[in-house]
Formats: C-alpha cells, sequence, structure tokens
DNA sequence: CTGAAAGCGCTTACAG
DNA sequence: CTGAAAGCGCTTACAG
C-alpha cells in the first residue's frame, strides 16, 4: 500500500514543525503566520496529494463526525428511504453516518448501541424498538447526544423527531366518515411501540367523535408471524358476514402490502365492497387496480431534521426538542364519497 | 458527559503498567501472565464498565474494522436490501459499514471515495457508476482493498461480484420463445454501464439463438429524465400499429415499476395482449393483476460475497475474485406459452 | 509572531 | 516472566 503522506511529511519538506503546518492547513491563526510559509505549506501539501487523518485527528478532539443510526431494518422501504435523507443532511454538514438495523430485538439494539459508541459516534439517531427503555436512559446518564425517530417512549424526556401518529389516523377516520363510510375496521401491529398504540388511539377517539359504531372485533392487532396469513384471514372476516365492514385502514406499511394482495386474492372491490386507507407512500401503490388513499409521512422531514435536532444538540447538550410532524391525507379512489359509488 | 474508563484507569487501580492490561484484555501473552493479576485486572475491567475506544486502538493499528459501501440510492429497494445482506455479513466479521450514496454520479463517487479513505475505511464495496473507471484505477494504485458489487468494468481487473446479466436475459427471452413469443421487445436504461449493456447482449443473442426476428425499434433505451412518461410512450408504441410486439423485457426494476404502471393505465392485457418480464423481486410486484414473471437477483448471495471476497482481500491483498452470479427466471402467469392463452 | 512539547488511548517491539 | 518506552497522526495550550 502506498504511504499516506502525513502531516510530518509536510513539515519536513518545508522545513518547519507539523504544528506550523497544522495550523495553516486548519487555517487558524491565519494572522500569526507570514503568507509566505503558508503558500508554500499548502503548495507542498497540494503536491505530495495530503488527505487528513481522521482517525488521528478524532482522538485528540474527540470527535468522529460519524452518526451512528439504528432502525428496524435498513431493508425496509420506510427506513431505507428515512436513511437516504439522513445521508444527505448529514452529508451536508461534513458528517458521514454509520447504519445498523436492529430487527426490534432490545438485545440486538444493546450490542449495536455498544459498538457504534465504540467506535466514538459523535451523537446516536435511532428508532428504538420496544423495550429499550432502560437503554435509552442508560444513553442519556452517559450524556451521548441522542435524538429518536419515527418513534419515542412518552415517558422519557428525550429529543424527537416523529410523525404526529394520533392526528394521521383520526384524520383518516374523519375523512372515512365524511365520505359516507360508516362501519369502519383497522388492522395493527401487535405491538407496544408507541408510535402504533398512538395510531390505534387516533382510530378509536375519531369513531367517538364521529359518532361511528365501535365494535372490539373490527379492531385487529396481527403479529409478526405469519402475518400476510392473518390479515387475509382478518380481511376475510370483516367482509363477509350480515354486517361487513365498509371501510379498512391499515396501520403500518407492511399490514397495508399485505391487506391489499389479500383483497386481491378475495376479489373484494375497492371502494365499492371496501374502502381502504393505507400508511406510508410507496411506488407499489401504483399497481394496484383502484388509486389508493393513503397517509403520507413528511419522511424527507423526518430525516433532515433529525439529523439537525441531533446536532443542535452536539452544540447545546442540555438542549431537548421534541418534534411532532403532521401526515398528510392523500385522498383517492379507494375512499370515495358512498353516494357517488357506483352500482356493484 | 460521564468519563470513560481507559486502559490508564483499570492500572492505576490494579497498580500495573497499562501495557499489561491491554496484553490480559486482548488475551495476548496469555502463558506470560500471572492468573492472578490477569484475574484482578478482569475483574477492575468490569467493575469499571471498560469500553475500548477503538479510535484509539484503530490509530495505532491502522485497521478500523469500518467497511466503506456506496450504492447509487440506498433508498433503491435493491441496495438496501444489498445493504441489509452486507451489514449482517460484515458485522459476522465485527465489522461495521459507512454508506454513502453516489447518484450514479462520478463527481460524488470521488467525492465519497476521498470521504471514506479519510475516515480509514478497512476496504470499500463499490457499485460503480459509469466513468468512473480512473477512480477504480487509482485506488488499486493506493492498494485500497476493493470489490464491485452489482457492476463492473471488465477491461479492469478487479474482484467483483456480480449477477451473470448476459445469461439472465438470455434465459429469459429463451423462456419467451419457448412460451410461443415471437415478437419480442425490450425497454432498458440508456446507459453504459457493463451490467445494463450485458443485458441488452443476452437480449440480442437469445433472440438470433432462437430464430426470433430482431427489429431495432424493438429495442428501446430510455435515459433518467421522464422516465415513467417515455416507459409508457414506448409501451404505447410497442402495442399499437399494425404488427404490435407480443412480450416485453424490462431491464431493470425501475423500468418494470414504470412500464406495469403504464400496462395498467393502457389497459393491455397481461400475457394475452402482451407478455411481461421483469427484472429484479419486489413487494410490489404482488399487487399487479397477472402474477409477473421475473428475473431473481440472489441478492443476499451478492451481499454476503461481496463481504467476504473484501475480508479475503484484507488478508492477501494481491488476491483477485470475479463472481458472476446466476439469476434464476421465475415463470408465472404473466408469460403463460401462447397455446394456453384464453381467447380476448 | 512562531514552534517545541505534551498528549489523545491504545499496541507491541524490546530491554531487563 | 514482566513492564517501561516509543509511537500511531494529529491538535493546541503554552512558552519564548
Amino acid at each position: 500500500m502506498q504511504k499516506k503522506t502525513s502531516l510530518k511529511d509536510i513539515a519536513q519538506v518545508v522545513g518547519v514543525s507539523t504544528a506550523l503546518v497544522s495550523y495553516v492547513l486548519n487555517n487558524k491563526k491565519e494572522n500569526r503566520i507570514s503568507k509566505e510559509v503558508a503558500k508554500r505549506i499548502r503548495q507542498v501539501a497540494k503536491d505530495l496529494n495530503y488527505q487528513p487523518n481522521q482517525i488521528a485527528k478524532s482522538l485528540k478532539t474527540s470527535r468522529t463526525r460519524t452518526l451512528g443510526l439504528i432502525v428496524a431494518d435498513i431493508a425496509n422501504p420506510f427506513f431505507a428511504t428515512l436513511a437516504r435523507y439522513i445521508e444527505d443532511e448529514a452529508d451536508k454538514h461534513n458528517y458521514t453516518v454509520i447504519f445498523a438495523s436492529s430487527d426490534e430485538n432490545p438485545d440486538k439494539c444493546q450490542k449495536l448501541i455498544t459498538t457504534l459508541l465504540n467506535r466514538q459516534v459523535d451523537g446516536l439517531i435511532l428508532a428504538p424498538p420496544a423495550g429499550v427503555e432502560s437503554q435509552v436512559i442508560d444513553l442519556q446518564k452517559k450524556g451521548i447526544p441522542l435524538v429518536l425517530v419515527d418513534r419515542y417512549f412518552p415517558d422519557i424526556r428525550t429529543s424527537y423527531v416523529a410523525l404526529n401518529n394520533f392526528q394521521a389516523m383520526y384524520t383518516a377516520v374523519g375523512h372515512l366518515a365524511k365520505a359516507g363510510y360508516r362501519r369502519v375496521g383497522m388492522i395493527t401491529l401487535d405491538t407496544d411501540l408507541f408510535h402504533i398504540t398512538e395510531r390505534t388511539r387516533g382510530y378509536l377517539a375519531a369513531l367517538q367523535d364521529n359518532h361511528l359504531t365501535t365494535r372490539r372485533s373490527w379492531l385487529k392487532s396481527i403479529g409478526p408471524s405469519n402475518l400476510p396469513a392473518d390479515v387475509a384471514r382478518t380481511l376475510q372476516a370483516f367482509t363477509t358476514g350480515p354486517q361487513p365492514i365498509e371501510a379498512v385502514l391499515f396501520a403500518s406499511n407492511v399490514i397495508a402490502m399485505a391487506g391489499l394482495k389479500a383483497i386481491k386474492s378475495l376479489s373484494v372491490a375497492v371502494p365499492n365492497e371496501l374502502a381502504v386507507v393505507c400508511f406510508d407512500e410507496t411506488d407499489a401503490y401504483g399497481l394496484f387496480d383502484t388509486p389508493l388513499t393513503y397517509i403520507r409521512q413528511p419522511v424527507q422531514e423526518l430525516g433532515q431534521l433529525a439529523v439537525s435536532v441531533l446536532l443542535d444538540t452536539l452544540a447545546i447538550p442540555s438542549q431537548i426538542t421534541q418534534i411532532n410532524l403532521d401526515g398528510q391525507l392523500i385522498g383517492q379512489a379507494s375512499t370515495q364519497p358512498v353516494s357517488i359509488l357506483l352500482p356493484d
């Protein structure tokens, strides 16, 4: 391997100390260094193609300009898109990003946190799995700059950037009510994650405020194993029987994809037999027969704000910033007003 | 911020040198150190919750146990999935991954390479954009451990892990020919990237070998600006006129998604009016009316092999490993044999 | 105005 | 068998 040139090499060639070279290349003490020496140094640095060793710099300054990002799964389109915006925003500030996937597993999350901290990341962007409250508290105790994204723990005072999930689902139900749908069901994930339970709370509150019937069986929580089959079974139950549901909300993108596939294979007509609201935006919706109504998360803002809140925290460690962004309901044919539905 | 405990802290408490502590905690010279001292050291390390500072370790050893990953766009499902497998495989060997997106832009790629090298990554996994041959050669000159993934440059002798794109498309055309389709078109990306041009070469070779008609107008290359509209226009041209095409190949996942949407909006019946073969696997295909035939890339193997080839290169720098993996054709209803097509 | 010296937290060749 | 010392490549308080 070709030897990289170091400050020392430049210093030797120019005949000055490494200190002076460091000052010049970092534009420090500009007014105190003779123009000529500075010029020589810069020229030699360029000639030797000097590239500073960030590791050495980091050891000295104890700042790595690296952020750690832990999501549930980088292969999930939501997190992949989020990661992209985080990357771009971090790059704007000359930070790089190390990413890792927790698979919603608290033990794995703990391991990843330790790894990232050993690499001296300057701060952590964390989409926490359920059950890591103690890990987050521990990070705070250690004074690690931290921002939660997508999810957070209402009982722990941390910085976070998240969707207002209550409002998002509340709005979606209101939209259905206004369009004339009365029997509204929801399929959600079986989890304690706050962002998901908030969606349920929004659903239930909106049913009440819109004077719609609430039935225990119309709200179904589904675990990760056998998810597609369980979603299909639930939809079948929802749509058959004497008083079938008129509209369904899918509370996550994973649920939505499974739900839409089930709707196709059950040959349920959308929206005539069943109106549909999905969560998150994806290219895939464009392949469904009916244009789909969905709740759009402002993923770009989530990513950008996560980075900028974290960078603020680096500057002012005591500062806590909590941001809830509103989702946007994109109304399409899958929730057409009942009054203008075509006869079957 | 709570002060982290260092080797020195442990050494002070136990009353030995930092050197000895380092030896014990790294399990070096085991037989030369008295069991008792070793035990004390381990105990104190545990009590003080010692976590080694990787930055300091890296500066000394000049190995960071970090890999750099540059893809076109981490938000693209193919690269997101690839990144996930790379992450998992790297983690197995106690490596972490810094990722970055080049947006197929050579200048951005150069900038990212420089950034990653300054961070002293041990090696680079690169899905190179077109036009970065000189950058790759430069990396080789510098002796940077490197593996290309997904794409490579046939004229440069580097390690790579890629799909056998020629074979993949050749097989797909053969499948169509066998099913009885005679007029076969392809929509591909307008690029010099080898992996894409190989797909074109496979298409053309298979047409010839299967004695199918080749027409210049049946092979259409489309640029990134206005891609969806251009794909739609092309499909319309393909399917209208006196001698419409009977089958179409979409040469990438982006083309496929645009193509499928266009097929829907043009109300072209699949496979009766047009048989379809897509590239890459995605959840989204499940929402299309007809089960789709597609070419599956072994993404997991691609990711795992990229990491293991790179780690091999770290051990034996001179070693070049070139791997072409075969794609798998998943035959479904969208390419049903002509003989059993239902009448329109 | 300039630069020698100390030190960040480790590892390891080397001397005793 | 054990550990002091040097050094990785930087930065910066400090002395001149």
